[in-house]
DNA sequence: CTGAAAGCGCTTACAG
DNA sequence: CTGAAAGCGCTTACAG
């Protein structure tokens, strides 16, 4: 008995069904049978090449493997196999924490992997291009395949990818040679929500917008001028105010406008880039005694958990987050299969479509109303 | 050139800084250093064996890992070394979601597990004692530990844990020999809760319950009991409502009583098994123009991302999640890199304290209410 | 100071 | 049908 496996008996208290306290290898396999390691290797997965095994070995190969638990050790299968049968998520932990947004998306991605028997392990960077090196870094045999979730390279600071690992983006801020990326028809979601917005008989409709710089936020405005300018409402720039993409920068801004505009006409519906921004933006309002959507509308964008977490729950615009996630791993898989071949087939950007949720938290125009400055 | 590395070249169109289609292994670096390999291993991993490297061959073998951009195969690493530096976290996938739940504890989970540089792989589960064999098929190399994130196995199915894997639960129904469970103070919360809520004046005070037959749940209502009976308040049978653990339920349960007991004095306080009831229960009195905290007070449990998202903000008990999460961490480590010494240093179950979130949510009772049969 | 060699536990041509 | 052998890319005693 060796030192170690002296260390291991001493693991834990003898559990009922401990089949022995090192993991059972080929070769115990093979002993246990009566035969060698490659026939066990053939009969366990399956392979196909020309080499049969006669059913009577096969069966003592199986029981053996039962009898013993036998398990593949993994990673003596990815040195041989050049594949670790994982995939990597990369995403940017904001202020400490990963947040709805990536928890939808995840959701995708985990059920999409666990289904083609991928595991998945998360990264969590704390800046795209500062973490750029350790991107490439983690491309050392531990994934087969790495996920970016909204990643925000500059076009001066494309990332230092390394070439024989696959890798797709979901939401990237730039696209970059060789890797798919995936996204939303977030201009139109805008649009449409903007025109749901007029179609309820609001006039004076604010945008909170997100993060400046970022093609997700330029977008959303776009859709909202084009809603604007396709009804003839004017655009009235007072109401282009800038946020951020979190509850605090919501809630700050929409504090800030109603401190500099007491007393002008109050918009009659919010329109908030995502739905964080929207919750901030509705206790802003809560503040002053406003509510919604008695008095005010307000929306947001994404429909992550927090849309139905609100009371009232908020109208936002449906991205398909989970499907984004799911298909990200697919085209994944899909490169790390055929590396040369699965390029060509796909369209880059994929946009998938939105649509629009329709909840309480919009409602029709109240009279004008201001604040009154003193308050 | 084998037929292998001709693939590889045609994978992605010629990237900047791609140092070669094939990434280098320790033999290349030696090659290019014109040194042995174990003279390039010891250099990158600072061994300490009674071997040394002279600095020249040392800065020679440092500048050829440089230029060829070399990174250990970590498959290669871990099959020599046994150790994949990594750590799984199980939880279970309820109704196709990970919840805010999960995201909390998580995020403390891969905070503290990127500091220590292990990996962190995901296994999403359907049920604790179907996948209990799953959980088993995990332990084959791809992990070091795992964290058992609420595990509800009852005491007939305790799970089929391997010996050679150490486990951290968090939240654990029951406790496993041999594996640490973390928990929080979970009834001296219910207990303090229930207290702030009658410190406010309340005197009719319902709890909404979590699933039956669960740990949690249960000390929730033993500290709500116990508020009420060291406060000589009557404990009233119909206040004890079940729920669960969803908005879907909390919303269902709240609006079952109301329907139920119209006419019935209404509570002039509701604490809720956790935020995401909570969030139901404010939904089901908005239904019928209840105002929170106006017209009824209503808090929550955990204060996860919800309890920060609803408007109003909920008062809530604060689980310290995150720490949680840093803390199974580090356990885990310690019995990893000491299966046998670590186990009796810590004191099992190890019970984190909880403290109030005091929010917007509990105000001040209101008259008697009740809702007229008709509405 | 330096390197040849064995071994980690698999897979896969290849030869009987 | 079956198995000995080489190889995946590392690490680590061990012998110069």
């Amino acid at each position: 008995m060796t030192n170690r496996s002296q260390n291991r008996a001493h693991q834990r208290p003898p559990a009922a069904a401990c089949a022995g306290a090192r993991p059972a290898t080929l070769a115990d396999v093979a002993r246990a049978a009566g035969t060698s390691a490659m026939s066990v290797s053939m009969v366990l997965n399956n392979a196909c090449t020309t080499s049969q095994v006669s059913p009577r070995t096969r069966k003592r190969i199986v029981a053996a493997a039962a009898q013993l638990q036998y398990r593949p050790n993994l990673a003596a299968r990815a040195l041989a196999n050049r594949r670790i049968q994982a995939i990597g998520v990369a995403a940017v932990v904001e202020g400490g924490e990963l947040n709805h947004y990536f928890l939808e998306i995840f959701n995708g991605i985990i059920a999409s992997a666990t289904l083609h028997r991928q595991n998945t392990t998360v990264f969590g960077l704390h800046d795209w291009v500062r973490d750029s090196i350790r991107l490439r870094d983690l491309c050392d045999g531990r994934i087969d395949g790495m996920i970016l979730l909204a990643p925000t390279f500059g076009c001066e600071a494309a990332p230092n990818l390394p070439a024989y690992v696959p890798f797709v983006s979901i939401h990237a801020n730039h696209l970059f040679p060789g890797v798919v990326n995936i996204e939303s028809a977030e201009e139109e979601g805008a649009y449409a929500l903007v025109q749901h917005l007029i179609a309820h008989g609001h006039r004076r409709i604010m945008h909170l917008t997100g993060p400046m710089g970022l093609t997700g936020p330029e977008r959303r405005i776009r859709g909202y001028l084009r809603a604007l300018a396709d009804a003839r409402l004017p655009f009235e720039s007072p109401f282009l105010v800038p946020a951020g993409f979190t509850t605090e920068l919501g809630r700050t801004a929409m504090r800030g406008w109603l401190a500099r505009h007491a007393g002008d006409p109050l918009p009659q519906a919010v329109f908030c880039a995502n739905d964080a921004v929207a919750v901030g933006c509705i206790e802003a309002f809560g503040e002053v005694g406003l509510r919604v959507p008695d008095d005010v509308s307000v929306a947001g964008f994404d429909d992550t958990l927090a849309a139905r977490s609100v009371v009232p729950q908020l109208t936002s615009v449906r991205q398909p987050l989970r499907a984004m996630g799911a298909k990200a791993v697919e085209l994944l898989l899909a490169r790390i299969h055929d590396p040369a071949g699965a390029r060509e087939a796909v369209p880059d950007p994929i946009v998938l479509p939105v649509e629009l949720a329709v909840r309480a938290s919009v409602g029709t125009p109240s009279r004008v109303r201001r604040l009154v400055p003193s308050r």
